[in-house]
DNA sequence: AACCAGCTTTGACGTGCGTCAAGATGGCGG
DNA sequence: CCGCCATCTTGACGCACGTCAAAGCTGGTT
């Protein structure tokens, strides 16, 4: 069994080469970005939705922003949990990993998902921004207060514990009993629907590596590239770049997916 | 890929031929049992554990009890979710299942676990009864009406909804990362502390056929006997009885659990 | 525009686990 | 206590995917 410590390598390589960087937003206007909750354009997806605006000031006064460099380290398994985390821009990677470096991606977050809460008190998984991310962070502490005062929150939260656990016990169908072109075609579809894309916009970005794709379907790389290649071959996907794939017949691929 | 209708076959034979029995505790009595949820020997374990002594009678109300077959289906995935249950007893089994077939195991649930929640409004698995199984049961109605009555219960379905993911993300590391051998010590090990043994009392009973075995963990029936047959000999393990395992050294297996 | 490093693709080959098939085992009913 | 049938085990063989190795890309840098 190879060890999988590329990876490690790779990320200690980006952290370094660009700790501080300043937020895609700042980039664009140029000053220094003003983060309002009652604005932001990710929290009708998030927890915060269940924040009725009269109380938005208590939530505005509890988070804060970061940013974080391709690669970098949000937090990893073992850590200590002292922060909640909303993605308010990029993609982030959330991974287990075995003692040799065996690595399982667990799941890819987009704006508006929630990652950092734990039953006990460290982080059941690591987590690694992809591209460049923007999160919206919140104390431990200040999460459990603002659940005692607006109960909503927590049902909110249940209810997207909920659906990840849904979307984890179709990902174990998915591990457990796919074949390697069944699971690229079910990760293709699920981003799709995922990213909210009609079958009119039918193409999506794939901001991950073959690498990150392959440890979130438990393939090798080379085995992820192969079946882009075949499914490319028989005309069920376009890939005009490695990261940008093209969906010309959905119905096609979705029986597929699941075979016959 | 084979199609596993196998199991469809046993599990109709099951139903038919004792589709109604009595529950263990009747049995054992003799007399309509009496099932008092101020006297319940899974309370402290369940959902009902957030629900204090003085609220007891608004939960006595609103559940019933029912009693499985072996085999017995309890729900099938796309059912409607009108009810959410408790296990009294027994032991029952979650799962999902490909058009072909195909079948993917996502969890064994043991007295004190919790199931039926769901998002939308039909279940998103499949549950059948393993061997006898007494649930506790309660329309999703009522449910709704008590999590707003006594807030704590929705507390304590959050977090046995995060207990559920982390097994879940683990599961996931299993199914996509280990060997097969892996997995089955894994397994073992999870059973082992699942069921809130000791290292003294270092022996579990599997009650689910290596079917169920081979569907939980994404492996065959033949890979997961032979597996067996290989601990056996090595002397990782004791099987007295196909259903049961006694553990000799439980430090040495969980070193060969996760590799070097 | 040419270079470089990392990422992706492709090729050749190996193997862990699946498939197919044939016994052993063991629990249950008569 | 015996026989039946589901379940479990064992054996022989094959293949989907992993491993090892070597080119292509491609985007960023000078």
């Amino acid at each position: 069994m190879k060890i999988a410590n590329v990876i490690l390598a790779n990320r200690i390589q980006w952290v370094s080469q660009k700790e501080i960087v300043m937020s895609e937003t700042s980039k664009r206007t140029g000053k220094k970005p003003h983060h309002r909750c009652d604005t932001c354009d990710v929290r009708h997806k998030a927890m915060c939705a269940a924040v009725d605006y009269e109380h938005t000031d208590q939530l505005q006064a509890i988070v804060s922003h970061r940013d974080y460099a391709p690669g970098q380290v949000i937090f990893e398994e073992g850590d200590s949990a002292d922060f909640v985390f909303n993605i308010s821009a990029g993609e982030v990677r959330l991974y287990k990993l075995l003692p040799d470096g065996r690595r399982q991606v667990t799941g890819f977050l987009t704006p508006g998902d929630f990652l950092g809460l734990v039953t006990d008190s460290t982080y059941a998984y690591g987590a690694e921004a992809i591209g460049q991310v923007e999160l919206c962070c919140m104390q431990l502490t200040n999460l459990e207060r603002l659940l005692a005062d607006i109960p909503p929150v927590r049902e909110k939260l249940l209810d997207m514990s909920r659906d990840e656990l849904a979307a984890a016990q179709e990902q174990m169908l998915l591990l457990g009993r796919k074949t390697a072109r069944e699971k690229i075609l079910s990760f293709l579809l699920y981003r799709h629907k995922h990213l909210g894309r009609t079958d009119q916009d039918a193409s999506i970005d794939l901001p991950m590596s073959r690498t990150d794709i392959a440890d979130y379907l438990g393939l090798t790389i080379e085995t992820v590239s192969r079946t882009f290649t075949a499914l490319r071959d028989e005309g069920l996907i376009e890939l005009p770049h490695p990261h940008h794939v093209i969906f010309p017949d959905l119905d096609a691929m979705r029986d597929a997916a699941e075979a016959a």
